[in-house]
DNA sequence: ATGTTTATGTCGCGT
DNA sequence: ACGCGACGTAAACAT
């Protein structure tokens, strides 16, 4: 719809959220919040988006949020007032509501997206963590995991397993450069930890970098640092992800 | 444009970034992004919103929050690509970039959004020291306030004053439940301030409510709690601005 | 340019 | 339902 009228704006935007579909709108409009706090917008043209799950979103022609907006979960409705339409986005918890007074309408539409793809996310650490698993060797020659988000009293431990010599090994991934909370947070778990009779303990910190002034910390706590980037990470498991292939391949 | 050619997209969108122009896109997708960390999204359809200070943003059908986004002061382009129309939008620093490639397009359309209102957010704390200011006495009758934003060595005293038997009020506002961290706040300014020769120090915290499980602790602390609700101070705020202009009124 | 704090943060997870 | 931490947090503000 290409500059309908307020009242035929209202008629697309009650169906699309019946219908729960998307709904696009280009519009004048000025936008009033009230809830957690207040806000108030004057006149102007935005981009507003309504979702089919009750979430609203309206943009102006500048910057990466909305400046205002409602979460999913709201209950919109649009009606027309005085000249105006206005459409009112309230979420029941907690109490809080946006209204948009819209005096002349550019562009409407509704879309009904089809979109069944996952989203994924890489997560760093994760990534680091399973490339450990999947070849112990890139900490060290001879080591052999035992476990992995291993539970002790103040959290988990990333990796755990012994050296080729037979000590302890527990290793803290972190996917920035390693600082103090780091060294902190290790030091708590090593509290919960014993050393295998007549071994050693070693605590590893497995990360990118060392931060900048945790240089002297880390060699005064014992704690060693072993460099892993997560492009290296990501080399190995793509490395593993081909030979899995291969396997399945050749099995089949 | 309606189901526009890729080619045509491609121009289309080119001419809106050149313009610095709101781009609206509909289209059948996928979005790689390499950065901080990664991800990837398989082939749906969504919306995409290209703003004219160079961010993006890429919405699923459903969910407050883009799925994949850059922020603004990025360098975007499109370039048709096998087949496919790709929009590349990459961020200088941190370096990363956001990937689309598009199969098909539903719907673009560019705008040149005309808006010069201004954004006002009320900062519901800020309204409550407004209202307390131009009306002490909803604090308690006789209240007179000396002071605010008075300057202590931990922080600044958000009300200073005198009640009626000329004890010293120091208030502390918060506009949300308060909770320990207020109380260990306003029992920091105390030490900086001194009761009147012969009179007291009355710690007042403002709040809507008494965070739960604080009651007691406050009851202890020696602090006074008084209520005020936003609701309130903006009544009381609005009242004197209907009595502002029927000053101005009378005056003309 | 860099670090710190705020936010109508939102969102997911555990109790 | 509520509390807590993480986020590709982003954005404003101070250094």
């Amino acid at each position: 719809m290409i500059s309908p009228s307020l009242d035929e704006a209202r008629k697309g935007l009650t169906m699309g959220l019946e219908a729960r579909k998307l709904v696009v709108m280009v519009a004048t409009c000025s936008v009033e919040y009230s809830g957690r706090t207040g806000s108030h917008l004057g006149e102007g043209e935005r981009l507003v988006i309504v979702k089919g799950d009750g979430c609203i979103l309206v943009h102006r022609g500048r910057d990466y949020q909305p400046v205002n907006w409602q979460p999913s979960g709201c209950i919109i409705q649009a009606q027309a007032n005085n000249g105006t339409l206005v459409v009112k986005a309230v979420r029941p918890n907690p109490l809080e509501s946006l209204t948009l007074i819209v005096k002349e309408i550019q562009f409407l539409a509704t879309f009904l997206l089809q979109d069944e793809a996952e989203f994924v996310l890489h997560a760093s650490e994760e990534e680091m963590q399973r490339a450990i698993i999947l070849q112990p060797d890139i900490i060290e020659p001879g080591f052999k995991i035992l476990d992995f988000e291993k539970k002790v009293p103040p959290g988990f431990v990333d990796v755990y397993g012994i050296d080729g010599d037979g000590n302890a090994i527990v290793i803290e991934i972190k996917k920035d450069p390693a600082g103090f909370p780091a060294i902190k947070q290790l030091m708590e778990y090593l509290k919960y930890l014993q050393a295998p009779p007549g071994r050693k303990l070693r605590p590893i910190i497995v990360a990118p970098s060392i931060a900048k002034g945790s240089q002297s910390t880390l060699a005064k706590s014992g704690i060693e640092f072993k460099q892993l980037t997560l492009q290296r990470a990501v080399e190995v498991l793509q490395k593993h992800a081909r030979s899995d292939q291969q396997a399945l391949k050749s099995w089949l």
